[in-house]
RNA sequence: GCGGCCUUGGUGUAGAGGUAACACAACAGAUUGUGGUUCUGUCAUCAGGGGUUCGAUUCCCCUAGGCCGCCCCA
């Protein structure tokens, strides 16, 4: 094979596609009920803009941007995710202010440069809104009940939510000095990613899942336990919130996520048919990165889904088929003349909304009803120099095999 | 970025150091203009490159890609 698409760079073929939209439909139904609103972006943005909302120390960045230099000396940069592009794109056209919600949502590909695998690829797509303007814990909450009702929708109630708190400005130094304190003595004992989570960005540390360092940091303080008052009491009514919405969740300590801009509320939505890579929603709250991002102090929260996964986990649980849609009508023509006409009544019944095809190959009448037959067509239409001569089809019922000789006209009508 | 396994026709598989087997799909045909059954035929030089060998698709190396784990995340 001469040429293959890029490692990691998969094509979403027709097989697959009809499952896709009936994500994208169930998605487009509920963020319609929700009043969220579509925004597309560019994928491509100048790399500064995700050094600087990701974070420079975040894995993402340092290893997994897909960054170049183009052609008038920018360094610019595959978005490796949503956020950060959409708030600049509303920084720059104004869409968000104080005390005004805006509610967006976002559908396209992300790229990374990470090492291939199950659920894992370089190039992916998500789903995700983003809700500017409110602090309330309250809009946490829709944004989680969003989501889990997305997959509600598609049939899947199996899935976990795990949340967290990270805390915001006030309370995370307190915290982090409390947790650099107390692994003081421990981090010679711990893997050398660890070192580096403990000089750059230490709440990370809580992450790894290396067994030496799994028992140090099982005795940890966490993020929870150094909340300042504003953000304890948040948390907490985030909490009841859910749990009055009757959604089920777990409050995950040690989910710390790997983007640097969360603040207060983080979660997860994981599913245990996915293997290593079994997060399949993420978010959280990020109130200083518009203001981060030189726009004014507004609060925002959001979460984007990954579709392959989505995908995986659909067709492992459901086993969602997706069959290609089928035609109504198949047109089969005999010899040159009737392929002429055929043309005409094929773009005729198409112009009365029928969805139809014909043969375009010459192919004898045996081989073009079992052509429509694949196709799963209702009806075929034989048209041959008898029938032309007559000014008449022959309408043939592909389900009852039986078939008629009428006009044109009167086949349209009959199909109706 | 690290480690392990893997790569045969459109798909799923078999195979041995001496020049590829099976199933499905596809296409064609089984006398004249009729489908979904049946029968017959056609369709690969074994990811790419290099090496060992009288000879490699089967052995070795490199490259590319895939899968699994780590890392991280969606």
């Amino acid at each position: 094979m001469k040429y293959q698409s890029l490692r990691g760079m998969k094509g979403i073929l027709p097989e697959e596609t009809p499952l896709w939209q009936i994500i994208e439909k169930t998605c487009d139904k509920n963020f319609q009920r929700f009043n969220y609103h579509e925004i597309r972006t560019p994928v491509l943005e100048m790399s500064d803009l995700f050094t600087r909302a990701v974070g420079g120390n975040t894995d993402i960045v340092s290893k997994e941007m897909y960054s170049f230099v183009d052609r008038g000396n920018r360094k610019v940069t595959l978005r490796p995710e949503a956020t950060a592009a959409v708030v600049r794109a509303c920084l720059q056209h104004n869409l968000i202010s104080k005390d005004k919600l805006t509610k967006l949502f976002y559908f396209g590909p992300m790229f990374r440069y990470e090492r291939p695998q199950a659920g894992r690829y370089r190039q992916f797509h998500q789903v995700g809104i983003e809700t500017f303007g409110s602090a309330s814990p309250a809009v946490d909450a829709e944004t989680i009940l969003l989501a889990v009702k997305i997959f509600r929708d598609l049939g899947l109630s199996d899935l976990e939510v795990d949340i967290n708190s990270v805390g915001c400005n006030k309370c995370r130094p307190n915290f982090t000095q409390n947790l650099k304190h107390y692994l003081k003595g421990s981090i010679v004992k711990m893997c050398e990613d660890c070192h580096k989570r403990y000089q750059h960005n230490t709440m990370r540390v809580l992450d790894c899942k290396k067994p030496k360092c799994q028992h140090i940091i099982e005795e940890a303080p966490s993020t929870v336990d150094f909340l300042c008052d504003e953000c304890r009491v948040d948390f907490e009514s985030l909490l009841y919130i859910l749990k009055n919405l009757g959604i089920n969740f777990k409050v995950n300590k040690r989910l710390v996520r790997g983007l640097d801009y969360y603040t207060k509320t983080t979660y997860e939505i994981v599913s245990n048919v996915l293997g290593a890579q079994n997060a399949v929603c993420g978010g959280g709250r990020y109130d200083k990165l518009v203001s981060d991002l030189g726009g004014p102090e507004v609060p925002a929260v959001g979460f984007a889904i990954g579709l392959e996964r989505l995908v995986e986990i659909l067709k492992t649980t459901k086993a969602l088929s997706s069959k290609p849609q089928a035609i109504t009508l198949y047109f089969a023509p005999l010899g040159d003349k009737a392929k002429i006409s055929a043309i005409e009544y094929l773009h005729k019944a198409r112009q009365a909304g029928i969805s139809a095809d014909m043969d375009y190959f010459g192919k004898k009448l045996k081989a073009q009803l079992k052509n429509a037959d694949r196709l799963g067509a209702l009806y075929a239409l034989i048209l041959g120099d008898d029938e032309l001569s007559r000014n008449t089809v022959i309408l043939r019922d592909m389900i009852s095999s039986s078939q008629t000789e009428l006009s044109f006209e009167e086949a349209l009508k009959k199909i109706k």
